[in-house]
This record gives structure tokens, sequence and C-alpha cells, in this order.
DNA sequence: CTGCTTGCGATCGTATACGATTTCGCCGCG
DNA sequence: CGCGGCGAAATCGTATACGATCGCAAGCAG
């Protein structure tokens, strides 16, 4: 009966295109051939569009059209400094609820996350990782936290390949952070403490890569506040 | 030449109107009425609430309509508290890069703020207030965080005669923690007591409002993880 | 009197049509 | 050979039209 409308159809097209990666940062969405593929007409698609430019996958210029949006490098760093906060808040407030289950389910996932590695299989670690952080987040009292979580998420499956696998070493680290997060939950740690915890776990991933790719590529990338941000 | 597009134009017009009170939440969004008003035709008037409905300000039922966001208290505790963090956040990543000047124009704005309440001007506080944190956020070099910021204050805007003039005295306490984050800013304190007292900042006036509520209204508006935010 | 059904008016959702704007290749000129 | 202007094709932006759906009120049965 309820059919979904079509501009939601047509926004469910595209977003799964972005998501699965079939449609690359920088790829054009012309109106007229993505309402031909799914047989409606443009007006549904330009409203689909509109809404996925709101939520910043996708850019649209008047008069020439849209693309999927381009992510430059430092967008790139605002957006992980940006999910840092946002996870650590959002993992501090979720602490109080977490039951004994939910932590049991978490270090299962992170068992298997040292598992992927040792099988180098960097596409389930990812895919694990955001799993871990998923069941962490269940409980979360203030949903409003949660959707921004979610936005950056969004925003970092962009570019899904410049994630862990880009810094050697540095997935094994974040197994043993999660482990680390895991013990202060645990134990009902000042949820300060876990914020801070859940926090440099972000940024420390972030300054590795900014490690990493200083020493192999460009000289700077661009300073960024981001190591400021991350607080011993 | 280049005049703005039409469903740009319809976005301003909703927009001004949410803004400014006329459209209070609640109000019904008949497309073709605003359509009319506007001369023009329903569909940038669709593409406009679409993007309204994307920003939170919103809300769009299939086959039924648009209608101003009715934001729910335990909504409106949410935001304050998403605020809160991400305020927290912009303040202690703008810190190293105010200049004596900023603070300057921040500590005179506050000064104003006192005297607007010494006239008994609660439109001009709030007013001013804006202005206070939008001075401190002026150098944020990640305007990520800054988008939060507006979106949080946008929402509150929505809401704005149920702030500060509900809560007898919370306005001249908010003057005096202006001028404490003031004072940690000019001496450069540690980034991290910055963002905690800008968040307590936020958090203290919640805190007065459900303290004041709970007095005078609702045994009990819901609990909310709001004070384990706070953090000492 | 109450509750359910039915029909109508209001409004939404989308297709189609067409003018407006941009892009890009082609041509002539320097 | 390069470049600036011109024209056609592609694409966008919006108006209009019309079917689809919802809400409400009137009518009918119990």
């Amino acid at each position: 009966m309820n059919v979904e409308s079509k501009s939601q159809q047509a926004y469910r097209f595209i977003r799964d295109r972005i998501d699965d990666g079939r449609y690359v940062p920088g790829y054009r969405l012309v109106l007229g051939q993505i309402a031909g593929e799914l047989e409606v007409s443009v007006v549904p698609v330009r409203e689909a569009i509109r809404r996925l430019e709101a939520e910043g996958l996708v850019t649209f210029e008047r008069n020439v059209g849209a693309q999927v949006a381009l992510i430059k490098e430092t967008e790139y760093l605002h957006t992980m400094q940006t999910l840092s906060i946002v996870e650590g808040a959002a993992t501090a407030l979720s602490a109080p609820y977490l039951m004994p289950e939910h932590l049991r389910r978490a270090r299962e996932i992170n068992e298997r996350m040292r598992r992927s590695l040792d099988d180098f299989d960097p596409h389930r670690f990812t895919e694990l990782n955001l799993e871990f952080h998923a069941v962490l987040f269940e409980e979360c009292p203030n949903p409003h936290i949660l959707d921004l979580v979610h936005r950056g998420w969004n925003r970092m499956r962009m570019l899904r390949d410049s994630s862990f696998s880009f810094v050697p070493g540095r997935a094994r680290e974040s197994v043993a952070e999660h482990e680390r997060i895991l013990d202060l939950l645990e134990r009902g740690a000042d949820p300060l403490e876990i914020e801070l915890a859940a926090r440099s776990h972000r940024t420390a991933t972030l300054d590795a890569m900014l490690a990493y790719q200083a020493k192999h590529k460009h000289p700077h990338p661009e300073p960024l506040a981001a190591t400021e941000s991350r607080m011993p």
C-alpha cells in the first residue's frame, strides 16, 4: 500500500551508489540520466539531490548540475576532528546506560577485529570497527549527538580507502584502544575520562595519518589545530 | 543578471518567517499558498521545504504536508546538551587563534549585556549573547564544528521565549561566566579547561532551567543524562 | 446518541513541456 | 598556431496539469 515516494526512492538510489562506491567523489549526477534509470521524472530526483546536498554528500551548482562531493584534505581533517569530539561525547553519554551484555558484544567484535588483522582483511576490519562503535552507541540517550556521529561516518565512508589501511600498524593500536575504552566502561570510570579516551582514539588515528603522510607524500598537508584538540 | 533561483528565494522566504516568529512551531506550511504569495509554482517551494526539513526546521509528512517543527521538551534538552558539547569544543579550538582585539570586543559586548540587564531588556540580551559567542568563534579553524554550532542556534532560536528570561537570576550568572571564559582565554589556559568552562556555561543554563521548571511546573520533565555530561 | 461509512474538497506527488543557461566544438581571424 | 566569438546540443529550472491521497463532515445504521 504505502510504497515509498519516488523522491525517497531516488534518494536511496543515489545514496546507495555513493555508499558502495559506484558513484565516486566528483562523479557527475545528471538529473535526466538518473531519472531515466529509475523511470521517474526529474522532479523527484531533484528533491533527492537537494536532500543529499543538505547532508553534505553532494554539491549542487546552479545551472550546472550536481556531483558527488569532493572532499578536500583539510575538509577531511576537519571532519575527523569533529568526529573525535562528538564520538567522545556520545561514548561518555552512553556509558551509564551500557549493560554488561553490550560490553560483552563489543569485546567479541573487537576480538573479531583482531582476527581480521591476522587475516589481512582491511575491508572486514573497517566494517567491524563501525559495528564496534555502533554497539557502544546503541543506548545513547541523545539522538542528536548520534545523528552527528552518523553524519560524520557518512562523510568518512566516502573516502573509505584512505582509512586505516594507509597507516601500517595503526589498526593494531586501534584494537588496543578499544580494549582500553571497554575497560574504562566496565569499571564505571569518570565520564570525562571515558570521553577523552574515546576522543583520543580518533585523534590518534588522525595524527597517525598526518605523520604517515608527512613522511611519505606532502611535506605539510596544512597545519591544523588537531593536535591541540587532543588534550593529554 | 544572476538573480537567485526561485527555490532559493522560497527557502529564504520561509526561513525568514520562521526566524522572526511569524511562522511559529506547528504552523502549517501549505505549498500552494506559499507558492501563491511568492508568485512562483509549487515545485521550488517543495524543494525549499525539503531543504528546511533536512535542516530540522520543518517536518514533512507524506501526502499530509509540512509544518514548522514542533520541538518537544526532551528534544530541546538534547539540543542544549549537544550545543554544550560543540560550543565547548569550538571555543577551545578557537582559543589559539584569538587576538587581544577579539577579547577586547568580547568584553565590550559582555559589558553591554550587563547593562541590558539593568535596563530589563531580555531581547537585547539574547541578541548580544549570540554576538558574544560569535566573536569567540570568528577564528574557529574548523568550519564543520561551527556549522554544528549554528545548527544548534537555529534550533534554539525557534523557542527563544523559553530561554534566559525564564530563569530569574540566570542571566547575571551568565555574564559572570562569560567573564571567566574570557579570563581563561586571555591567560592562555589549558584547552581542556577552556572547553569545560564553555561547556558548563551552557549546561549551567540547562540545569537552571530544569531546576526552575521542576520547582514551578512539572515534577519531572524527564530524566536526562545532562548533569552527567556536565563534568566538574 | 454514538460509531462507522461514504463522498467531497483540499492538498500533495509527479509527469510533461518549454524557456533559460551553460558547455563545447567549430570556424574565422590575427 | 592560438584565440575569441558563435551556434547547437545538453542540461538545468520552473510552470502547468492531473492523478493520488488524505482529512473532515455529512449521512446512515445500530
